[in-house]
DNA sequence: CAAGTTATTGAATGTCCGTTCAATATCCAG
DNA sequence: CTGGATATTGAACGGACATTCAATAACTTG
């Protein structure tokens, strides 16, 4: 019927993606996404309608991404304490290397636009919301192991949890520092469990 | 020898922080802190060189405001837990108020800058550690006072409670969830002290 | 192959931005 | 009062920005 489309469209959002990850939204002009994605901007216009359109569409790819890995965390066969703690240990490794710079886009996305964009906003809760209920099913089956403490609510731990990925995508904007990590990490966790971890990361015997 | 200026100089700081605060470094425009100050362009580059002199020098006042609220806190007769308890629920209820929706300036500022300006980027990191300390400080008053276990560095300690402040900060521009906030604070406490709180905010007794 | 439909191209457009500057006003020293 | 120095004014400027569009190319259907 007609002259289909050349590009791949997941492909020019996985690109675009690096670009308003890397720059920031408003930073972030047209001509850098067309440089980005090797479309004009015409093709881009006729594709995704505005600039603002691209990054809806990449602000959706990242979160499906994002709750992906969160979710699969609880799907093999290792306790969810567990996994949890290797996906602390990776944030570490990767702020600390610096693979983990540029921080999170929907954090960035969130402090940047909250205030004059509210579909950005609306979206990002619902995003917020729903990775807190990943986390919460992760740390009932953590309680359901006995590795913590049945008394307190999933969804609240989970949201203490939240809270501090957040901060660590705040903080790996900044100066790198090791200790620090390992001390956020240690304190997640002693907030997680109730009880003070000890030099190897396993939980210290209480008294 | 010659005229003298006749605006306030800290007070067109303060005019301008409202503006940055509310809009963020870029999108702000020189028209805008035209409008906020007063001043006319000429002047406002006369004496601030450009627009981000005026928002290094809004920054600079910004920060030098939130470490003194945070040394003061030590200063008073009151248990240095109990001022930091006072604090976290300060900053719930300016959340849930709606009085904190803009976040934290210099939260907003790193993520939004940090990658393209380095010496904003270095100033705020030098903020973030001067933070740090004064926290641990307090941490360290916790600690004598038998409130926190002795045992963990309060460097560290405050490392953790300084992350959960500015994941803090990111939630407030999105969803505010009374539960989630005060989950936040309760993690925040057992990560410090070690020990579960009860549903009092007193810390829970050991079995 | 023909006709219809849609994609691609890249130059053009109007707007808004940060910044400058010449003209003017005000102040202080002598 | 006078001269030198600096502050204020607000219009103007060049550049960069998001977006549009007319011309062209490519594909599908019949």
């Amino acid at each position: 019927m007609s002259r289909l489309p050349e590009f791949d469209r997941t492909a020019v959002i996985d690109k675009a993606m690096l670009v308003f990850w890397q720059r920031g939204y408003s930073q972030t002009t047209v001509t850098d996404l067309v440089h980005a994605t090797g479309l004009n901007p015409g093709s881009l216009y006729a594709a995704f309608g505005n600039k603002k359109g691209v990054f809806l569409e990449v602000l959706e790819a990242y979160n499906r991404t994002f709750l992906e890995r969160i979710r699969r965390m609880g799907e093999d066969g290792r306790p969810a304490l567990a996994a949890l703690r290797e996906m602390l240990a990776t944030i570490v490794e990767d702020t600390v290397s610096g693979r983990n710079r540029q921080g999170c886009l929907a954090v960035n996305a969130l402090l940047e636009m909250a205030e004059h964009e509210p579909d950005v906003a609306s979206r990002l809760c619902a995003h917020n919301e729903r990775v807190r209920q990943a986390f919460a099913r992760l740390i009932a089956d953590a309680q359901a192991d006995g590795d913590i403490a049945p008394g307190r609510s999933a969804d609240a731990l989970a949201a203490f949890l939240v809270n501090n990925l957040w901060g660590m995508r705040v903080m790996c904007r900044g100066a790198v520092d090791r200790a620090a990590l390992d001390a956020v990490v240690d304190g997640i966790l002693t907030g997680l469990t109730g009880r003070l971890q000890a030099a190897d990361g396993r939980d210290r015997p209480r008294r």
